[in-house]
DNA sequence: TACTCGTGGAG
DNA sequence: TCTCCAAGAGT
């Protein structure tokens, strides 16, 4: 007998209706502030978005740039990719970093080409099962390259929350099941705004509330920020973890790998010895390359980038 | 969960 | 110079 007369007001923190004041502001701010990058266009296509996604996994946009173009203009089908030996994706990456990135990326391409038909599937539990996508790239390529509703939750995204949500400087250091939460309560209803705020979302924290600078005054949600609101406290919590490099195995594989690429054949031992002198270290991390697949021991001591079948793969 | 895995530019 | 950190994944 008692209908409500008024409409229900929302008021609990976890309610998409909740939060839905940051999409309009955020998402029209993307409007007239996304940077014009190659991926974004029409013409990259959902492998276009695929390649993008891996390349810029720990990797910065500027460096993505270039290695991207000639990848695609190289290899424009993920077919075209599959029938390449993986050496050569690993020789192509460049100095991205990571290459482990590049052999799964061939991994994937050739999954595609055989399980998928050459295209790159929609589906976020197919997406999953390629090898080196994960939660946050899974979401992303169906998001980006096929419109779909998805938490995206990147770094950039997670910092965003953290401000503008949670009230804090930094999102912890690995992600929590708050933050998907949060992420998910966050997300707009209809598909298409959901994609658009996913994209828009995680461009605001890439050029404009970063890591460095919150940049508040050019800041489309700063009126209701809950870190600058609550003046802007500084990180508490265990030290963000920071990672150290030189001396590292990772500075070994690298220098190791380097002589590989720039060498258009096998190298010799000798090649491979020049640019570390801590033998115990050099060898554990040449054999670290070969258990990884990304260096292909020969017999007479000869090294070379991989030619063979590509392991590590998901079958 | 915490650790490994590259590289280079900005402050 | 040196510290920080950049669209994570896999184990």
């Amino acid at each position: 007998m008692t209908a409500p007369t008024k409409p229900m007001q929302s008021t609990a923190a976890d309610t998409p209706s909740a939060h839905s004041a940051l999409h309009e502001p955020v998402i029209t701010w993307f409007e007239d502030h996304a940077r014009d990058l190659p991926w974004r266009r029409p013409e990259a296509g959902a492998w276009g978005v695929m390649v993008s996604e891996f390349m810029l996994q720990q990797t910065p946009v500027a460096r993505v740039l270039p290695v991207y173009e000639q990848w695609m203009a190289r290899w424009p089908r993920p077919a075209d990719l599959a029938e390449e030996a993986p050496g050569e994706a690993v020789r192509a990456w460049g100095r991205l970093g990571y290459p482990r990135r590049a052999l799964r990326l061939h991994g994937a391409a050739l999954a595609i080409t055989e399980r998928h038909g050459g295209d790159v599937p929609a589906q976020h539990a197919q997406l999953l099962a390629l090898p080196g996508i994960g939660e946050y790239t899974a979401a992303a390529v169906a998001s980006f390259a096929y419109g779909q509703r998805h938490a995206v939750l990147d770094t950039n995204v997670r910092r965003v929350f953290a401000r503008a949500v949670t009230g804090s400087q930094y999102p912890p250091n690995a992600t929590t099941a708050a933050e998907r939460k949060l992420a998910r309560a966050l997300l707009p209803e209809e598909e298409r705004t959901a994609a658009r705020w996913a994209a828009a979302s995680m461009e605001l924290g890439a050029v404009l509330c970063t890591a460095r600078n919150e940049n508040c005054g050019a800041c489309p949600i700063s009126g209701q920020c809950a870190w600058r609101l609550a003046g802007k406290p500084e990180h508490v919590g265990p030290p963000r973890r920071t990672q150290s490099y030189a001396g590292t195995d990772r500075q070994v594989r690298g220098k190791l790998l380097a002589v590989l690429r720039e060498s258009p054949g096998p190298v010799p031992r000798a090649a491979l010895e020049r640019v570390w002198d801590d033998r115990i270290q050099r060898a554990r991390a040449l054999d670290g390359l070969v258990s990884d697949g990304l260096v292909e021991p020969l017999p007479g001591g000869l090294y070379r980038l991989p030619t063979g079948p590509p392991s590590g793969q998901k079958p």
